[in-house]
DNA sequence: CACCAGGCCCTAT
DNA sequence: ATAGGGCATGGT
């Protein structure tokens, strides 16, 4: 497993945070918040439509968890709208936010949380599935969970890596492949597989 | 104009 | 357990 993630890495060259704030490894609380919004604003949506939602928020003030936590519902649904989803996206990123910023006390408090407690109690708020929750997990709080999206089935599929595609099946393929927990190989590679299956990479 | 994009929930078999 | 429909926008 680890050949394919230099295989990659040799093709697509080091990720650098070119089409979004994934791959930068945000190290400010602004940054993270803004990771975590993101995880809910690029559900099933366009990473070019998430940008134009962000840079609402942020040009109304907003792009942050407390921020969102208390604006006006009719606001919030305007500004991320070009996301789609509007309307379910903004109930999801108040129980998120709320979640977050009310329930854990904040970003640095959740931090602290045992990862797999923090990831069971996200996965019970309505509107995080497994992929969100490790979005957020590892993006935002460097926590080592491997990320299981579309892009990633499709290298699977298109590899034969695995004839069980469940999410649960497909983490474990990944994380007992590379043998160790390590947040920021579990990055750079789950951005390089986003990175072949943009375009041409095929 | 049709189709697609880094999910998730709810409902019906 | 698993399949299917709904949610919505902007880009090609």
């Amino acid at each position: 497993m680890y050949a394919l993630y230099e295989t990659l890495l040799k093709k697509h060259g080091k990720p650098q945070g070119q089409w979004s704030l994934w791959c930068k490894r945000p190290k400010t609380k602004s940054e993270k918040e803004t990771v975590i919004i993101e995880s809910i604003l690029t559900q099933r949506a366009n990473w070019n439509n998430v940008c134009l939602a962000v840079s609402n928020l942020k040009d109304a003030g907003v792009l942050g968890l407390k921020q969102i936590f208390s604006a006006e519902e009719e606001k919030l649904q305007r500004h991320i709208r070009p996301s789609g989803f509007y309307k379910i996206k903004s109930q999801r990123l108040k129980i998120l936010s709320g979640f977050i910023a009310k329930e854990c006390g904040g970003i640095d408090k959740a931090i602290k949380i045992p990862a797999p407690l923090l990831r069971e109690k996200l996965l019970s708020l309505n509107g995080i599935g497994e992929e969100t929750a490790d979005d957020i997990l590892l993006y935002a709080f460097e926590k080592p969970f491997f990320v299981i999206d579309e892009y990633t089935r499709r290298l699977v599929k298109k590899l034969e890596l695995s004839d069980n595609f469940s999410y649960g099946r497909l983490q474990e393929l990944f994380e007992k492949g590379l043998g160790k927990k390590d947040y920021a190989l579990y990055q750079d590679f789950h951005a390089l597989i986003v990175m072949g299956g943009k375009k041409d990479g095929k």
